[in-house]
DNA sequence: GGCGCCATGCGTACAAGTACGCATATTGTG
DNA sequence: CACAATATGCGTACTTGTACGCATGGCGCC
């Protein structure tokens, strides 16, 4: 047994299982150990799933909009990590739970700064603009996900319809799209970010999906981030 | 014993504990039952962490700022929210737990709603910039709270002290105008939201904090948001 | 070839949330 | 007042993460 063998399980576990399911002792199960065992090839829990969770980012993350149209590269770098917090409550749990600084997630934030960069930003105001992006993405993935499954009680009004639109795919992208106008408008230099037509001028929602929004989202598992 | 003598000393355990104490346990031996007797007045830990997070957000959330004074009102109304949630581990947890509908949380919402209104957006518009402010600070707050407490490993280089920049108070500020011009911009009745020069060109950090930051920030319990 | 040491696996135990169902108390009804 | 129905408190037990320390096995060195 390995840190990598231990990785390696995990990983198949969190694939194939609800991430309720995803145990300290169902692994060992999986791997036919004791419990324990395990605790000598990882710190914790939290440190085997930010193994994992550095696996799935690194098949993930990078749009594939020509990082030349900066504006949809960015929508689509956001809206790639969006789609796997929401769609695996493990990464949404690592992210919420420290800073995530694994392989992947700095190449990630690296590749982010260079596109900012190219937009004319300079690096004070490229971090900014990144921590921006960033918040706001992990953000929104946390309300989805922790809204997803749920039902409003029979006593709330119309307000659950309300909050129902505050997490839809199309909302992600109107508020990604306030932030690449303000983050352009900030900054002298900077060409035009946002990409398209607004995407949502002042008529109803259902107009038409986020710009890159990677067909149909799925749900699985437990959703409860804590 | 009834819910509300429950939920009393909830309270007073939650702001007399650090988060990591706050236990149905301790909170029955407070009181002087058995743990399970609790159940019978909160459905669980969430509900009750639930009415409690709803009064502190209700002696908290109002801005002190004129109405009026649109931008500065917005600004510190998302600040306040973002100050609770950091400085209150059970707030976090609520409201990464799911949808808030609480009473206070509705007025809030409301109130918010509404100056937006009066800023020139219609519902709405109103709706999709209050979604995002919204995403905006819970998000922010999660990880600047997860992230307070965080020590860098040794083996990172510099990316630590790039990363610890992201969740400070003048970074909160900066995202927050990226998001009213974002959306003042996008509303062409709009008046101009953003109140005040920018908050940092592109010069160092430290010229001034959050135009509302409530004076000094402290930091209590365990952050864990989990 | 023998001996000691560290890496590795694991048995036990504890705190947390809470499901389940019993027992007592309280209230409503004739 | 007697009895039924309901409300309330709680003992027990299960699941989870993980601290602690024992035990064994393979490897080095003489």
């Amino acid at each position: 047994m390995s840190r990598d063998s231990v990785v390696d399980a995990a990983e198949r576990l969190v694939h194939s299982r609800p991430f309720g399911e995803v145990t300290i002792r169902s692994l060992a199960a999986q791997l036919d150990v004791a419990p324990m065992s395990l605790y000598r090839h990882v710190r914790d829990k939290d440190d085997l799933l930010g193994e994992v969770v550095d696996r799935m980012l690194a098949a993930e993350w990078e749009p594939a909009a020509d990082p030349a149209d900066l504006g949809r590269w960015l929508t689509e770098a956001a809206e790639r990590l969006r789609h796997l917090l929401v769609d695996q409550p493990a990464a949404l749990h690592v992210y919420l739970s420290g800073p995530v600084v694994s392989p992947a997630a700095l190449r990630r934030m690296d590749a982010m700064l260079d596109v900012l960069g190219r937009a004319g930003l300079d690096r004070t105001a490229a971090r900014r603009a990144y921590a921006a992006l960033h918040t706001y993405t992990v953000g929104f993935a946390a309300l989805e996900a922790s809204r997803s499954g749920w039902r409003p009680s029979p006593s709330d009004g119309g307000t659950a319809a309300e909050l129902a639109a505050f997490t839809s795919p199309e909302q992600f992208a109107v508020g990604l799209r306030y932030l690449l106008d303000g983050i352009a408008s900030a900054s002298p230099a900077a060409g035009h970010l946002p990409t398209g037509p607004d995407p949502g001028g002042r008529s109803t929602p259902g107009g038409r999906a986020a710009e890159s929004a990677p067909s149909r989202e799925r749900r699985r598992g437990v959703s409860r981030p804590g």
